[in-house]
RNA sequence: GUCCCCUUCGUCUAGUGGCCUAGGACACCGCCCUUUCACGGCGGUAACAGGGGUUCGAACCCCCUAGGGGACGCCA
């Protein structure tokens, strides 16, 4: 048998450094045992998923050195390697289970769901669905098919019982069948969920470990029970711990920045980054804490993954990638290459060429307006926010709204970001010129500079909502005005 | 709330019954090197969550409690 993982990023957002963290365990997997590492993109939620996120998590795993056997711009006998392209596989599937009555249409409206949960959360009780399309007969649903009502096709669980399995780190994981939720495996709009397109695939290629983050323990069940009704032999699975905020919660982008793009714009090596990774939950038998991607191939072993969430701690961090640094200057020539391909290159630098050609006399002025677009944080203090008509607390306001609304948004354009100022300005009765300039500081670091939201656009979202993030911190933290604002629009 | 997972210094971890008066690394503090600052070197503070077992012996095995986390979506 030959080993085959797969890593199955959503392309929603920013390549994610726990996709990294978890390729980088697949990957490591597969190659240990001869076998082969799958890149599959799960775009099955149709309204979040992108190409262009798609491309970024390719760049990115690839800048971190996890490349792919089979997968987008490879050729496989499995593919294709995107679920959207992936045509009626599911569908087929799904009439399969029908058929075989392990699953049942479901024409129950989302806000018949929503009450029925809510209720449910206020009698303390599991929320879940409750089996109200169950019995419809085969002439109620051909009435309601014919009606043109939307439905979905959920599996059916098990009444009775439970279901153990295997995970190759935690020993057999026991969980009852009232647990588990009747999954909806195909929405409406006839797409399948992950759940069943995640199964169908890991079978259809030949998958035979999966290695995934934690958080998936609860659903293993409905995965399991799926392989099971399709007389599918169920994988071996494997859990790895997920990696943490400071504060202990997984690693989340409010908190923490998440995006390789942004430890790439910050300047870390991707070798101290995958390295890095590499000491999440892991260790080599001599406990060296330096190690390249090839040297942790020779050494690995799943056995050593531990399992308490590790906390990502960007200092350690820093002093890994100080290390490499040091390593990759031994050969001067490679570390002005390193340099060359973090920023110093014409595709970083020609995006903001207009804005700065107009502002300078010398290019000897060509530092001072640009050091903002290649620094990490910047050194700004509280005088540096003075406003003529805001006072502090309200410039503080003005960055916490601006940044909460900054965190939400997926499509990083300079459409959308001036279409947030601009509703931000009118829900504050602002101008936009007074409440851009504390947003122009925290950016650009100077009063005046470059348009903010091109330097917005350069920096990527992670930097940006840093540069935020440490604007407020330097005006004392979290802004209560802001929070008090929240509060009342939520009612 | 229910279920599941986890628990060694602040953080990352070594440790798989005697080698542990618990080792290393980051951070922090001190000293040395140095025309500055770094780098580097040396040293220091600091942990087996608590309680019961099992055993001649427990960080390691079992149970309970506590704490943390995750899941409970027509998101993945």
């Amino acid at each position: 048998m030959t080993v085959r993982t797969r890593v199955a990023p959503s392309p929603t957002g920013d390549p994610h450094v726990g996709t990294a963290y978890i390729a980088l365990f697949n990957w490591l997997f597969a190659k240990q045992h001869g076998g082969q590492f799958i890149l599959r993109i799960e775009d099955t939620d149709q309204v979040r998923s992108s190409i262009a996120s798609e491309k970024r998590i390719l760049a990115a795993l690839k800048w971190l050195g996890i490349d792919w056997d089979e997968g987008p711009g490879k050729s496989g006998k499995y593919g294709p390697y995107q679920q959207s392209q992936r045509g009626d596989l599911y569908k087929d599937k799904v009439i399969e289970l029908l058929e075989a009555g392990h699953a049942f249409h479901c024409f129950c409206k989302p806000e018949r769901l929503d009450s029925l949960r809510k209720r449910q959360m206020e009698n303390k009780q599991k929320p879940g669905y409750d089996g109200h399309c169950l019995d419809l007969t085969e002439k109620e649903i051909s009435e309601k098919m014919a009606a043109c009502e939307p439905y979905v096709i959920r599996m059916k669980i098990p009444s009775d019982g439970g279901v153990a399995f295997k995970d190759m780190l935690r020993g057999s994981i026991d969980i009852h069948w009232s647990e588990v939720d009747m999954q909806v495996l195909l929405k409406a709009d006839g797409m399948p969920t992950y759940h069943l397109a995640n199964v169908v695939d890991d079978h259809e290629m030949a998958i035979t470990h999966v290695i995934r983050g934690e958080e998936w323990i609860n659903s293993t069940p409905k995965h399991v029970l799926l392989y099971q009704y399709f007389g599918w032999q169920v994988p071996e699975f494997c859990h790895m711990p997920l990696l943490r905020n400071p504060d202990k919660s997984k690693l989340s982008k409010r908190k923490n920045p998440t995006s390789i793009l942004y430890y790439q714009r910050m300047g870390f090596l991707p070798e101290a980054l995958i390295n890095y990774l590499g000491r999440m939950g892991w260790s080599m038998p001599d406990e060296r804490e330096k190690f390249s991607l090839s040297e942790m191939l020779e050494n690995f072993d799943i056995n050593r993954v531990s399992l308490g969430g590790p906390v990502f701690d960007v200092d350690k961090l820093k002093w890994l990638n100080g290390q490499w640094i040091r390593d990759i200057y031994a050969e001067p020539e490679s570390f002005a290459n390193a340099v060359k391909d973090w920023s110093l290159n014409s595709s970083y630098i020609y995006p903001m060429l207009e804005d700065v050609a107009k502002r300078v006399e010398l290019l000897s002025d060509l530092p001072g307006l640009m050091s903002f677009y290649f620094s990490g944080a910047l050194s700004l203090t509280e005088v540096d926010f003075e406003h003529k008509r805001l006072s502090q607390e309200e410039v503080k306001e003005v960055l916490q709204l601006a940044l909460w609304d900054l965190e939400k948004l997926d499509d990083w354009g300079k459409t959308s970001i001036s279409k947030i100022f601009e509703c931000l300005a009118e829900k504050m009765e602002l101008k936009l010129k007074d409440l851009m300039l504390p947003i122009f500081i925290a950016i650009t670091g100077q009063a005046s500079s470059v348009p903010v939201m091109n330097a917005m656009v350069c920096l990527g979202p992670d930097m940006t909502r840093a540069r935020l993030r440490q604007a407020i911190q330097t005006l004392g933290g979290l802004s209560k005005k802001a929070l008090k604002r929240l509060e009342k629009q939520a009612k």
